[in-house]
DNA sequence: ACATCCCCTTAGCC
DNA sequence: AGGCTAAGGGGAT
């Protein structure tokens, strides 16, 4: 089943948007990507300035598309509020059109969980195996697809079955935090109502989820778009070219990221870049990150605000 | 080819 | 309280 895109004046650029780390289930096949959320699998390409949807479901609509890829989100608009300087203009201008994708709060939660202390790539293959071994097959396109696993096909998982998928010492957190979840019958869309800090608050009980991760799962599926994550990367942006808003800041530039200078820095975000932080995050990290060789070798450090 | 470093966040211990 | 440490597998050198 194909759809169309109506919005004209709706910017949206797939690569950036699948390309920027925040989801790890997208797969690139002869120029077309696949994707697989909830039951549903999204095949899509870029045709000039917007995307051309196929979905497997037979009476698919437009809002499952429209929602998942946040296109209520007013993008020309969030970008106006964020470009405070020129350091975002930069990575805006490259990557205009990246949005931030609205997640399954389980599938979000848990995927971050295994982000920790950890890469992309090797998060994709930690959910891929989870999903391999623990949800249901679904073909499409002669591609083979899985679902997510429930919450309580994981929460019955044994320590073996999560090594096995690679997790590590990332198994017992996602064992227990998954218990948790489905022995109170957790509801994470109630946190959608509740306040940045108090949803955070939260979702900082579950084991294995600190302060990044909680941000993580704010930000990408709980509607908490003032949530600025910070990780070594962004730590790195903002030492190399926000220090100025942080009187000692040079001092902690090479100190490690604490508790305490985490909430400093992300606060920082948030007031800075206002309601849409995490926006700004998004674009920075990715823009700045795959150019992290000038980042490296930026010996001189031109604050912005001074 | 083979070691050896590098990447990364949380929790638990003093 | 807050600084230190360990944990794990893949990719680069």
């Amino acid at each position: 089943m194909h759809l169309m895109l109506n919005e004209k004046a709706t910017p949206f650029n797939l690569e950036h948007t699948l390309d920027c780390g925040q989801v790890f289930r997208w797969e690139k096949k002869n120029d077309c990507r696949y994707g697989i959320v909830g039951e549903t699998i999204i095949k899509l390409k870029q045709e000039g300035e917007k995307p051309i949807f196929e979905i497997s479901q037979k009476n698919g609509d437009i809002d499952f598309i429209r929602n998942y890829f946040r296109l209520d989100d007013d993008l020309p608009l969030v970008i106006t509020r964020i470009s405070r300087d020129a350091i975002v203009q930069r990575a805006v201008e490259e990557l205009y059109g990246l949005r931030i994708i609205r997640q399954d709060p389980w599938e979000c939660f848990i995927s971050y969980i295994c982000a920790t202390f950890s890469n992309i790539s090797r998060v994709r293959g930690m959910v891929w195996n989870l999903s391999r071994r623990f949800g249901r097959k679904i073909a499409y396109d002669g591609l083979t697809f899985y679902t997510f696993p429930s919450k309580k096909s994981l929460a019955e998982a044994t320590a073996g079955e999560l090594l096995d998928c690679k997790l590590g010492f990332r198994a017992r957190y996602v064992r227990e935090a998954a218990k948790m979840i489905e022995d109170c019958d957790f509801d994470f869309e109630a946190l959608k109502k509740l306040s940045y800090g108090e949803a955070k608050k939260q979702l900082l009980c579950f084991p294995g989820v600190g302060h990044k991760v909680a941000d993580c799962i704010l930000l990408f599926s709980l509607e908490k778009l003032e949530a600025f994550p910070i990780d070594v990367w962004v730590k790195r942006i903002v030492s190399n070219y926000y220090y100025g808003n942080f009187p000692e800041f040079e001092l902690i530039r090479d100190k490690e990221l604490t508790p305490r200078l985490y909430n400093r820095i992300s606060a920082f975000g948030r007031e800075y870049f206002g309601e849409y932080a995490g926006y700004a995050q998004e674009y920075l990290f990715h823009y700045y990150r795959f150019h992290s060789q000038s980042l490296k070798c930026m010996t001189v450090h031109k604050s912005v605000i001074g």
